[in-house]
This record gives structure tokens, C-alpha cells and sequence, in this order.
RNA sequence: AGAGAGAUGGCAGAGUGGUCGAUUGCGACGGUCUUGAAAACCGUUGACUGUAACAGGUCCGGGGGUUCGAAUCCCUCUCUCUCUGCCA
């Protein structure tokens, strides 16, 4: 969430950043929550007045109880009711326009770094990286919701979506064998990496609250995207973003602590309401997945060189992987609601030869930390918010169904990639 | 799930209607002493809002109420602990 403080102060600015985002009529909103944040402050300080004058008046009968002067004390009682009266009317004023007021801040997305190029839709995105030789597949070669029908020998297909089916809906599919052991052996190598870059791993819940919904910004934003259990008013997790930054929430970190680096695996679940259509089959989209989420927690002046780092990390697994791949800046109607700048990693997935989406690498700023209060005390004792950042390294599926295409052989077999084979203890699956 | 107890500052733990944002201890930070360290002693040590800086205001789990005045009384919700039950 912005700060009012800076809309206030950098009004323009914050028009400019919202426009970049495709905020529909930025100025109007950001003027009437200049205004309503004015009107706001004037309150408190009518309130403020009025609630001194009462401790005052209080203090004064208190010292006539004491005293013994009971019918002075009763006079001073009475003109203690025209000042309730006010401060009730004002209090009500006051938190009515403080709801209206967070009622429309909320609505803001953040603002985009400086970076972050101009445009509206996936067309705009930057490609400023692209690394790996696409791989020149043997004839006959499949995409892989056709080539997991012919693998797992006599249990094939190897990852079942029929199974799932029936067991919970579409999007839920079984992993079987040699599928399930090379997803198991992923998420070792996974954390394994990122605990040799510095990340401490976590296991956090996978159910939240609102609260935790509300602060990294799934709420009020993305209701419909979670599923939600109504009757303890609890959500499965989108991402592990969700809990690992929620740990800091109400935190003022101590400087030394910082930065804060965590990594977690989690299933995550995703309810995809409205956007299936095409290019959705197979492994592509799916209601629950696995992912291995790294987390940071930096000063402001830190945060981008973090972000870089994290960029880095994520290059360095997909390298090991050997798979072919490219980084987007996104620009800025493409962007998440929450984040100042995002890079977005794709897989090159040879069997469907298309992009796949497996990594998104962000920088929420304060944007967070303001919602998380999200803090800590500088050298001279001030408290300031923090950034956060996450990045996925990385999402399963799409690097399973990369992964399973692009190593395809002639025989119908496919080949493991050698970093993964100490994980899962076998070279080939077929 | 049932019965009881409880929720106070980084932690421990006082405070049951009046100047309490809160006694005290520990921890942390600064200083004296010391070659250095420890010990001892002295001092500092919550957040939010607000101001040029003061002042002022709010916060003792959350919300509501009683009262001139609430950490303290009442209602309600949430959570924690103990015992019983159930169970991976």
C-alpha cells in the first residue's frame, strides 16, 4: 500500500507511476485521496483538542476526589458533557473518513521502478536476456501431455490427469513413479541451492488468514484467485510469498539481522477463475502445484542489488538444468498490482515450441512492508520500512513439462539432466 | 470437543477505578573504573500520530460498553496454558 505521506508529497509522481500501470483515471483518485487525507488530518486534530481538554477536566475532578471537594468535583462533572459529546461526534467522523480513505488507497497498485518499460500488454515486455541453445527435437517428438501418455512403462501415463479428475477436478493431476520422484528430487536440488546462496529454509503453513491475505496484497485484490475455507475463514496459499513474508509482519528487525533471506517449498493452489483457454493443456496451468519460493528482506538502498542477486540465482538453476531460457522486464500494464519491478524468467518448452512462464522475480518495495509494518531502526533510532522481494526458483510444472520435451530421444525415452540424477537415482525415464 | 485459568513494554513479572505509557528484575546500549575484559556503579532503553521544534493525541490480545476518569469494572470475539476426551 503507498504511503499517504508520499502522495501527498510527490502527487505528480504518483500520477505519473499509476498512468505507467494503466490505473484508470489516476489523478482523480489520487486527488480525492489527497483530499480526503486532508480532511482526515484536520479531524484528528479536532479530535486531539477535544479529547486533551476532557484528560484535562478529568484530571482536575480526580484532584478535587482526592481532596475531598465532592461538590466542586460536581461541578466540574458538569460541564464534562459537552465535551463527550463533541469527542463522540468527531471520533465517529474521524473513523468513518479513515475507512473512505482506506477504502480508496487500497484500490492503488504500486508504483513502477524508473526501469520498468512502457506498454500494456505481454507484447511490451522487454526481453533483455535470452541463454541456452534451443533444442533440435528427433522426429516424432511430442508435447508433453502426449509423451507422458506413453511413459511410466505398464503404469503409464506417467503424470495421470484422469486420476486426478476423479479424485478432486481438473487441474489436480497424479504424479506417478518416476514423475513423482524426479518432482521430489527437484525440490531437494531447489532448496539445496538456494541454502548454498544464503537462504535459510522454512515450512510454513499453507492455509493463512486475512490478515497475512491483506499484507502481501492477495487481499482485497485477488479474492477470487484463492481458494478460501469459509467456515474458519482461512485460504490456501497462491504462493509461499504469502506466509514467509508474513513472518515479519509487525517486526521491526533489528539492522544487524539484515538482510533477512528464507526459502520455502510449498504446494500452491491457485483457483485460475477465468483464464483457461488455449495453450492451457498438460502441466501448463494447474489448480495445485509445487514451488520453491525465495524470499528477501532488505533496506531500501540494498534492495535492487538484492533483486539482481535473485535474478542471478534463478539464471543459475535453469543453467544447471541446461534448459533453454529468457528474462522479460515487464512493463508496466503487465506488471503484478504489487510490485515495482518484476522480471519474469520463460522456459523454452521445444514439444510445444512456446515460452513457458517458470519464474517471476520481484521487488515490492514498501508496497508490502507498509501493509506488513514491516520495519527497522536505523543508527540514529529511526524506524523505517523495509522492501521485500520473492522470486520463485522455481515453479514444477512448466519446468517438468520443459524438461520432459526437450530431452526427448529418438527411442522414446527421456533423458534426466545430470545435476538432478544424484536427487532422483535414475538418467532416463521411459 | 468439555471444564478451568490467563493474555501488560525485547523477555520475565507487578499493577484491580484517579497525574500509569505503566513499579521492578533481566537483557540491550552508553559511561566511570581497568593494559584489556569481567564485576561493580551511574545513565539511557516501546510503537503510532502530530509539530519547524515543542505541545497534544492514541495504544496494556481485538471489538464494543459503563464512568468526569479504565490496564483495572461489564459484554463479546480471538488466542494461549492446565486437566479430561479424541487423534496423525
Amino acid at each position: 500500500m503507498l504511503q499517504t505521506n508520499f502522495i501527498r508529497e510527490n502527487r505528480d509522481f504518483t500520477i505519473a507511476g499509476l498512468t505507467k500501470k494503466h490505473f484508470k483515471d489516476a489523478a482523480e483518485v489520487v486527488d480525492q485521496i489527497i483530499e480526503l487525507d486532508k480532511k482526515r488530518r484536520q479531524l484528528q486534530q479536532d479530535l486531539d483538542e477535544t479529547l486533551a481538554e476532557s484528560n484535562a477536566k478529568a484530571r482536575e475532578i480526580g484532584g478535587l476526589m482526592k481532596a475531598g471537594a465532592t461538590a466542586e468535583a460536581e461541578a466540574a462533572k458538569a460541564e464534562t458533557a459537552v465535551l463527550k459529546e463533541r469527542s463522540k461526534s468527531l471520533d465517529e467522523a474521524h473513523k468513518d473518513i479513515e475507512a473512505k480513505l482506506l477504502q480508496e488507497l487500497v484500490k492503488l497498485p504500486n508504483l513502477p521502478h524508473e526501469s520498468v518499460p512502457e506498454g500494456r500488454t505481454a507484447e511490451d515486455n522487454v526481453n533483455v536476456l535470452e541463454s541456452g541453445e534451443k533444442p533440435v527435437l528427433p522426429k516424432g517428438a511430442l508435447p508433453h501431455w502426449e509423451l507422458i501418455e506413453r511413459l511410466g512403462k505398464n503404469q503409464a501415463p506417467i503424470i495421470d490427469f484422469k486420476l486426478g479428475n476423479k479424485i478432486s477436478g481438473a487441474g489436480f493431476p497424479v504424479y506417478k513413479g518416476k514423475a513423482a520422484r524426479l518432482q521430489r528430487a527437484m525440490i531437494a536440488f531447489f532448496l539445496d541451492e538456494a541454502g548454498k546462496a544464503g537462504y535459510t529454509e522454512v515450512q510454513p503453513p499453507i492455509v493463512v488468514n486475512a490478515d497475512s491475505g491483506f499484507a502481501t496484497g492477495q487481499l482485497p485484490d485477488k479474492e477470487g484467485q484463492m481458494y478460501h475455507d469459509a467456515q474458519d475463514d482461512l485460504y490456501l496459499i497462491p504462493t509461499a510469498e504469502v506466509p514467509v513474508t508474513n513472518l515479519y509482519r509487525d517486526v521491526i528487525v533489528a539492522e544487524s539481522e539484515l538482510p533477512v533471506k528464507n526459502v520455502a517449498y510449498t504446494p500452491c493452489f491457485r483457483r485460475e477463475a477465468g483464464s483457461w483457454g488455449a495453450h492451457v493443456r498438460g502441466l501448463n496451468r494447474l489448480h495445485q502445484f509445487d514451488k520453491v519460493e525465495i524470499v528477501q528482506i532488505n533496506k531500501a538502498e540494498d534492495s535492487y542489488k538484492a533483486l539482481d542477486e535473485m535474478v542471478e540465482h534463478v539464471k543459475s538453476l535453469l543453467g544447471k538444468l541446461e534448459l533453454p531460457y529468457r528474462i522479460l522486464r515487464l512493463c508496466g500494464g503487465d506488471m503484478g498490482f504489487t510490485s515495482a519491478l518484476t522480471y519474469d524468467f520463460e522456459v523454452w518448452s521445444a514439444g510445444q515450441e512456446r515460452w513457458l512462464e517458470c519464474s517471476s522475480v520481484s521487488n515490492f518495495e514498501t508496497y508490502q512492508a507498509n501493509r506488513l509494518k514491516l520495519r527497522y531502526k536505523t543508527a540514529d533510532k529511526k524506524t523505517q520500512l523495509l522492501h521485500t522481494l520473492n522470486g520463485s526458483a522455481l515453479a514444477l510444472p512448466r519446468i517438468v513439462a520443459a524438461l520432459l520435451e526437450n530431452n526427448q530421444q529418438a527411442d522414446g525415452t527421456v533423458k534426466v539432466p545430470a545435476v538432478l540424477v544424484p536427487y532422483c537415482g535414475f538418467d532416463t525415464i521411459e
